[in-house]
DNA sequence: GTCTATACACCGATAGAC
DNA sequence: GTCTATCGGTGTATAGAC
């Protein structure tokens, strides 16, 4: 049942363009908006063009996660390799956009290439920055009881996700406390 | 521009099935299919029957959501009374929907009701609980450094959300040891 | 590569009968 | 309290012309 549409090229201005959209969309307004026509409409585009350059619309939302979950595994890359990779992961954290992620994780109860992207990307991430952590730990004579490098790359993500998140909802009670917390943990690394 | 529209009691059986079967849809398909037709064949009543019951969608949505941050609230005074309050809030945290709880976030991107009930009720949640883990901490002897007792709140929270919808969707790195960082600290007020 | 035209399903919401 | 009927709008997706 293949349909005969023809299909344009991944990488061109108008696909990115749609790419670029879609986040846009997916932050400000929601996946419920996260329509072709609103996204085309976004992107300056034709509602039909979305076909052109892809299968559906769950392929054009997949494609615009992959491109994010690529461009935080490059970052990550520099930050394993940087001079205080526990700062390097906490800043780069914080400057992640945490509604489009809670948008993401929200969507992915319905779109099964996404909960599996984000599994993947998660695993892995976790992965790299324990090993790291390990590393830096011992280099800074830091002992792993009660919180093991692992819990700390774990904690950190959810810490700086809910954070995030609450901020811009408008909560901000304990905010103060758990950033200092944050900068006495760092301290150690120093 | 009033409508003329007839409106139905807000307690009865219609009513809280539709409730219900919004909670149940939003939980297991996500915000994108909590549509009136969607949720009242789930609660097996006729789309019609929604805006006898509610205003619009959003109320309907609002509604449900008030009334679970109302039992949510129930049981947390229940925990602060409890003889280890710390492991109740625990407890509790493991024990809610973070699926839900996720839907609704994303939700509070367009939807400004919910965004302000999120908001009031963890600013009221929060406080409540900093107060009463402060008290346990004078009563077990328990250091303020380097976690105050709001910091412990907020980080309770975190953590629970980001280890049940990890879970759910197959993630588990790091998850023994976040469990273990958790079982040291409860240690403190057995 | 982008356009017009269009199919068909589903959406929120309302009016009025029973 | 629940029903039938219905409106205008929007959703995904496709076909074929330019």
């Amino acid at each position: 049942m293949a349909s005969s549409r023809r299909m344009g090229p991944q990488d061109s201005a108008s696909s990115n363009a749609l790419l670029d959209a879609a986040e846009r969309v997916l932050r400000n307004e929601g996946y419920g908006a996260a329509t072709s026509r609103r996204i085309a409409e976004e992107a300056g585009l034709k509602q039909q063009l979305v076909y052109y350059y892809f299968k559906s619309m769950d392929e054009l939302l997949l494609a615009a996660f992959r491109r994010r979950t690529q461009r935080g595994l490059e970052r990550l890359e520099r930050n394993l390799a940087a001079d205080r990779p526990v700062h390097a992961f906490w800043a780069d954290y914080v400057g992640v956009d945490a509604n489009l992620t809670f948008e993401y994780m929200a969507l992915a109860n319905r779109h099964e290439g996404i909960r599996k992207e984000i599994a993947s990307f998660v695993n892995k991430a976790r992965r790299l920055q324990a090993e790291r952590i390990g590393r830096a730990y011992k280099e800074k004579n830091v002992g792993e009881d009660p919180a093991s490098p692992a819990a700390i790359a774990f904690l950190m993500l959810g810490t700086s996700l809910l954070l995030r998140r609450e901020a811009e909802m408008g909560i901000t009670a304990a905010h103060k406390d758990v950033k200092a917390l944050i900068d006495w943990f760092l301290a150690k690394f120093d």
